[in-house]
This record gives structure tokens, C-alpha cells and sequence, in this order.
DNA sequence: AATTCATCATAGATTATGCCAATAGATTTT
DNA sequence: AAAATCTATTGGCATAATCTATGATGAATT
């Protein structure tokens, strides 16, 4: 048994094809096809099922994918070791941000870490949060930025900053002569809200259920960004909530539509988070420090009520 | 990297010598200098500091072995992970046991256990508890049975039975005449006790000074099994505790200086111990079940309390 | 039913790797 | 200084990994 065996069988049970896996490891066909038949017949058991397809893993196939997937984890975990000692701060490094925090922090820290840190190769997707969880577990990805807590035993977070919630409200709105406003001023009936699958949108309804109980499928309408959010507000068709970072350089004119939450303002917990393993710990450091530098200067609240951005 | 110069690695960091650690791997010492000198130049570090006599690792290099060592430990598991599928109990499976269990506990189970599980290769030594975490901590043994509870992060326990502890007074002893004792009428000092580093000896202290403070080195006598604890007794130099199973095939004339504590007995808890990782997991369920039905049958006290065997 | 396509297995050749024996080189012990 | 004890180096051999080419199988298409 090598751990090259053990990576092939990995890229197998991932693609579910040889073709494909043979690519993935650089590697032909055959090369994959002798060296799986020479692990099973070590082990003497089957570990592929090649009469369905596509190609299924068998029970004892599984158990040792997971296995494979440790030791293959572990091994890495090696040269990271010599990295760290050596103070090396570089290599790939995939790093997914949902949506709502992408377009405003990474412009924020993305300059600024490439300068300090040149020899990071940085892949940055924007993936929901339910995307992400899946690729830090399948090891597709090595960090990310997400609201938390996420409450996930296979991933650890590092809290980067705590972002409030602000409140826009539009001219014709019932509370557009407040100059605060409270968390019982909410009702989820004239909110604008995200579409399903953003953590942004499940914390606002978070927010709003903390006072008052709704009945589903009562919002009006939804959108895809937060933009078009604000457009639609303008537009008259109800207030809605907006992350602090996504209103700090708003125009004048936009900005008096905007209303603070009374203290302790609800707040969203933005945190870098990885896998458990502790996988390119160093990296993670790095751009831990450069973004909570970067977050001090900017965010300045310090009595927040952090809401969940898990759905109920 | 392989696994295989993983292992050479471990074998070397073990045994601090390259020409042994290839006897130890069934290689020749050129084979391990140069798969040594391979990964060193992979990862582009040094491992081993030949310049000390014997080689020493080097900083990076203890990080290297101790996560090698995870790496060698979870690779093994894949053939355990057949082993359990196939319901295969077999293979060499090290045990340990401590001075005071070894002699009574193993000949009531060993030939069971080696008739219902032919395959396996059993390898008992009798170690003491310390010796024995740190062979299990090193890989050099797969279980244990030991007195518990240990309070070591790295190792897990399942208890097998409670053992309590009787009393042996010598004819011209104080408590001679006693129907049963209690744990207020022991005293240190005329306690005949096992040398240093039997856990046993430990529980007994334990035991005595939960009623009465001791001074150390007031200890009369000390021996180094418990058969010559008991001829120390019959010469009248003190009373003794024994482990309830080595009282119970006792003739008629040694029986008599027997004395049972009131209930609840105090008595040491006895358990199969084995790493965290639950290598040969199988084996020790196995191991579990034979042993714990034996006793069954053996030892029926149900009201006893636990004195722990670690010294203060 | 025949053909095409996709996919995994097999065969033979080539290259890379692991290992050994012999021996050199370095260091310590006698 | 010689002997002993280690580790490193070299060259050769056997094995193993990989490649190209091709075969076999089954599903989809004509």
C-alpha cells in the first residue's frame, strides 16, 4: 500500500471514473486500473464496484476512502510541517467568500495580502455557505470567509470581525422619520430579502423571528444581490437590511435612507474558517492578521448582538 | 514520500542507530541512508543530526517523526478496517499486563481465548503501568490490562471487572479476632506493602490514607510479589491486602487468615487499555468478551468502591 | 441487429525505484 | 596508530510504476 495507491482511489471515488481520475492524478488510465487492482489484491477485498455505473464504491470501499482521505490529509499535513519551520508562507492556497461578503471585504485585504504575502497562490470562489462546508470537507477548498457560527464539528472558525446590520429605509416607509431604529421595529411583511440560500438572508429572518413569529412564504420579493435590494427599495417596495461594510462608502444621497440599530445592534459574526485538520495553518494566519488589521480601521462597534446565520 | 521511508523514519528515530534500525525493518543500512537522504532532499530539510553520536533528530525532524507516526498508525488501520469487514479476529496482537493481574487473571483465560481465536498471535510481557503507557503510546503494544482509571488523554479504557481488595492478618495480628474489617482499621504501619512502581502498592496507600495521614518511608517491609508478601505475613511481620482472585483457590489453612472488608469493599477496577486510535479494535472486543465472561463466574461482588492505582 | 461510444482491463515495452553487496569515509574507542 | 563502529557512496540487479496500444464489455444510437 502507497500513498500515491491511496490518492488514486481517492480521485476514483471522486469522479467515479478512471478516464477522469487518471487526468486529475496526471496519470494514464491503466496506471490507475493496475495499481487499484494491486491495492485490492493486497488487501484482498474489492473496493470498486466497475459493474454499475457509474462506478460505485463497495461498504468496505467506503470505510477506506474515509481512511485514504486521513492518511492523504495527514500526509500533506508533512510538508506543511517543513513549511512552518521554515517560516514559508506560500503555495496555493483556495480560499472560498459567500456572496454577501465578497464584493466588499475582498477589495478591502485582497492587495494588501498579495503584497505581504507574494508567494501565496490565492484561488478565491465565491460559493455559498453550504458550498463551502462541502469543500473544506472534501478538501476543495482550504479556508474560507463565512458568517458563523456555523456549528459544524469538522470545521473551526476564527473570528474575523463582527459586521452590524444597518437598517435602509426607503422615502415612502413608515419608519423613515426614526433616526434609530429598534429590532421590534421589524416586520419580516415589508422586508426585502435575498434569495434562498444566502446566510444573509436566513440571519434577517433570524432577526425578525426574534420578536415576532411570521408565517412562511409571506416575503414579497426577493433578489440575488444586495444592489438590486436597495433598488427595489428605492423603488418603494419595503425597507431592508444592508452588512455595515456594504454602506460605508454609500453617496450622500443614499446614505439618508440609512438608520443604525440602537445598541446593542445585531450584528453578523464574519469568520475565517477551515477544516479541523489544521491544513496550511500558517496561511491561515497570515490572512487572519491582515484582515483583522485591515476590519480595526473600519469597524468600530463594540456592543453587538450577534444573530445566526443558520436557517431554523 | 512513501510510507515505507515513513516507517524506516520511526525505526530510526527509535532506535537512534541506522544499522539497527535497518535489522529492525529487514533492510540493509545503505537502503535506509539513502531513502532517508530521499525524503530528506524531498522535503529539503534535515531530519536527523548525524553529527551527534547517537544521532539526534533535529527540531523540524521530531515534528516529522511524531506526525509520521500518525501517518503509519492510520495506514495500518486500512488493514483493520478489512480485518473487522471480513469478521477476521487474527494476526499478532501484543499484550501487556501488570505484575499483580498477570498470574491469576491469565490462566483463567488464556487457553480460552487462544481456542476461540486460533488465528491470533498472541505476545504477552508483563510490564507495569508505566511501562506499559509508554508502549502503547509508541506502537510496541496493541492493549493492556492494567488497574484504571489512568486519567491519560491518549488512551482509552473499557472496563473488565472490579477486584476487591482482601485482607491477609498473620495469626498474632491485632485484628485477628475481626469477623470483617474496615478501611478505618488499616494502618500504614503494620502494612506490608510491594515494592515501588506496582500500581498495587499504590491503590494500597491510597486506601490508608483516605482515613489517616501517613509519613512516608514508614513502610516496614517490601517485597516484589504478592506470594512473598504472604510468607512476610506468616512470619508475623505485618498484615497485607490482596487482590480478591489471588485469595480464591487458597487452602483451607492459608484461607483462614483471610478477612473481607465490610461493603462497600474498596477494590481496584481492571481494565483492557489500548490507544486512542482503536487499532485492532476487533481483537480487543474479542479480548473484552472472553475476560469479562470469565469473571463473571468469578468474582460476584456488586458493592464495592473504586481506589484509584495512580501514586499522588 | 449492427454500429458507435464510453469505459475499464490487459499486454508488452520503457523508465524509475528500491534494494543489496561491496566499499569508502568519518568518528570514536582501544 | 590501529581497530571498531557508523554512515555515505557506488554500481548493479530486480521489481514496480507508468506508458502506449489494444482488447473486452456494456450502453446508447443508428
Amino acid at each position: 500500500m502507497t500513498i500515491t495507491q491511496l490518492k488514486y482511489v481517492l480521485a476514483i471515488a471522486e469522479h467515479k471514473n478512471f478516464t477522469k481520475a487518471a487526468e486529475k492524478c496526471f496519470v494514464t488510465q491503466p496506471t490507475l486500473s493496475t495499481q487499484i487492482q494491486k491495492l485490492e489484491d493486497e488487501l484482498d477485498v474489492i473496493i470498486f464496484d466497475r459493474g454499475k455505473k457509474p462506478i460505485e464504491l463497495t461498504e468496505v470501499g467506503r470505510k477506506i476512502v474515509f481512511q485514504a482521505r486521513n492518511i492523504v490529509n495527514e500526509a500533506d499535513r508533512i510538508q506543511d510541517i517543513v513549511d512552518q519551520q521554515k517560516g514559508f508562507i506560500g503555495g496555493e492556497f483556495r480560499l472560498g467568500i459567500i456572496p454577501t461578503i465578497m464584493p466588499t471585504l475582498l477589495p478591502m485585504f485582497l492587495k494588501n495580502f498579495i503584497k505581504k504575502y507574494p508567494k501565496v497562490k490565492l484561488k478565491i470562489e465565491e460559493l455559498t455557505t453550504e458550498e463551502i462546508l462541502t469543500r473544506i470537507n472534501d478538501g476543495h477548498l482550504d479556508a474560507a470567509i463565512a458568517a458563523t457560527p456555523l456549528e459544524n464539528e469538522a470545521i473551526k472558525e476564527r473570528v474575523l470581525y463582527y459586521e452590524p446590520f444597518v437598517a435602509y429605509i426607503p422615502d415612502n416607509h413608515r419608519l423613515k422619520d426614526r433616526k434609530n431604529i429598534e429590532i421590534s421595529d421589524l416586520e419580516i411583511k415589508d422586508m426585502l430579502l435575498l434569495e434562498d440560500g444566502h446566510c444573509f438572508r436566513d440571519g434577517v429572518i433570524n432577526l425578525c423571528k426574534t420578536f415576532k413569529d411570521h408565517e412562511e412564504d409571506k416575503f414579497q420579493l426577493e433578489s440575488g444581490s444586495i444592489e438590486t435590494l436597495i433598488k427595489l427599495s428605492n423603488e418603494g417596495l419595503g425597507m431592508t437590511l444592508l452588512p455595515y461594510l456594504h454602506t460605508i462608502d454609500f453617496r450622500e444621497k443614499l446614505s439618508h435612507n440609512l438608520r443604525h440599530f440602537v445598541e446593542p445592534s445585531p450584528a453578523r459574526e464574519v469568520s475565517i474558517i477551515y477544516h479541523k485538520s489544521e491544513l496550511k495553518m500558517q496561511i491561515i494566519d497570515a490572512m487572519h492578521k491582515v484582515i483583522s488589521g485591515i476590519i480595526r480601521g473600519a469597524i468600530a462597534f463594540s456592543n453587538v448582538e450577534i444573530i445566526s446565520p443558520l436557517p431554523k
